[in-house]
DNA sequence: TCAGAACCTGAAGGTTTCTTCATATATCAT
DNA sequence: ATGATATATGAAGAAACCTTCAGGTTCTGA
């Protein structure tokens, strides 16, 4: 379980609370900037600046600008992933209905709760969506999709492979899009309502055994 | 209706065959460009030199980079939104289920026929996701479906903007996933069928009036 | 208190990229 | 055939970027 020394890993961990301030404040910076700026003008200089760190100080967590990205990418990742494991586990064993209208509450929570850094890592996660760090984050998920659709107290699913990736997909997808911009005029309450609503009605919709 | 004269906008229009052809060879260029070294390194220089055309020339067609970005992902856009809009009219008035299976496969059809087109413009319409041309494209794409829907012989949907909305992206998001990379390991048909599942519970899900 | 460790700074070198423009060639209409 | 138009070329200036490093400051433990 070592840390492995890769260039986009970071490069030191910040033992002093001063540095530790320095971490926080250099995220915090990432997601402005690449929320005011866009991923191209996201550079490390433009983070430091807006951290209030020089990128001398910056280059000693991250050794290139693309691991500051990755790593603002991975602390999100961690959050949600984390929101939707607990609401896994909290609603583990109950009906079908009672599982995804939880689950679709927490996890919308824990993706609203910060918007602009949702949507901005959009950009990142395209990038980098298809390393380690990220695909480990989705099997997590998807694992604790599977056990928590495979103790449905109502309803056995025959193939649940396959409805974990689709419900998977059914569930951040809309998110994304409302993230984006492109549901915004929609209420709140429906919205959610819509998203409970796709996933139960896919759900009910697959073959049992 | 008249081109109006953005640094997005192309700049000058081919008129022999000579520049057409050009102006095609920098179309897949930037396609494969962005493919093998992705957004960042897509590149004017690049671009030009894949195509076998200096920088002056691409330079003669787009102002900027950005514009050359835009028009690639334009042209893909045009492609899908045709193809949706003719299959929209083609299930005009049919079954909610004959509709959504038809749709599903013309769908998936022209999004899979150039699938490395498709998918490396990803990262594209994630940075000019939001400009008139692609909101424009995302109305017109709306705008079929409802019709479509609305038409349905078997069932009447209450509230179909909201439905349309929902399934949009209900209908986009698996076959990014897949192009992506997510979902490869599951057979073609497979997949079609749980799109249409997927579509289909979710109408179904839906109040009726 | 003091040495060593942790942390910070920012100027500067080396690259890459964007974009233009003066020049040259190809095509078309007459 | 020839002038006008369309198209192509690529060297080069300017700007932005990435990253390092030598030297300074702050903290911690003994």
């Amino acid at each position: 379980m070592s840390t492995a020394a890769s260039p986009l890993r970071p490069r030191k961990q910040p033992v002093q609370d001063r540095s530790r301030l320095t971490v926080d404040a250099i995220h915090v910076a990432t997601i402005q900037v690449l929320a005011r700026e866009g991923i191209a003008r996201c550079t490390t200089t433009r983070v430091a600046e807006r951290a209030g760190v020089s990128v001398g100080t910056l280059y000693q967590y991250y050794a290139q600008r693309e691991a500051m990205l990755a790593a603002a990418l991975e602390r999100h990742m961690k959050r949600i992933s984390g929101a939707v494991e607990e609401a896994c586990a909290t609603w583990h064993g109950k009906t079908l209905e009672e599982m995804v209208t939880g689950l679709v509450h927490a996890f919308l929570a824990a993706k609203f709760e910060n918007a602009e850094e949702s949507r901005s890592l959009y950009a990142v996660a395209e990038t980098y969506g298809g390393n380690q760090q990220m695909e480990q984050a989705r099997l997590r998920i998807r694992g604790c999709l599977a056990a928590m659709l495979a103790s449905a107290r109502d309803v056995r699913i025959a193939d649940i492979d396959t409805a974990v990736s689709f419900f998977h997909i059914a569930l951040m997808a809309p998110a994304r899009a409302r993230l984006v911009g492109e549901l915004k005029e929609m209420p709140e309450t429906m919205f959610e309502e819509n998203v409970v609503r796709l996933l139960l009605g896919y759900l009910r919709a697959l073959p049992q055994d």
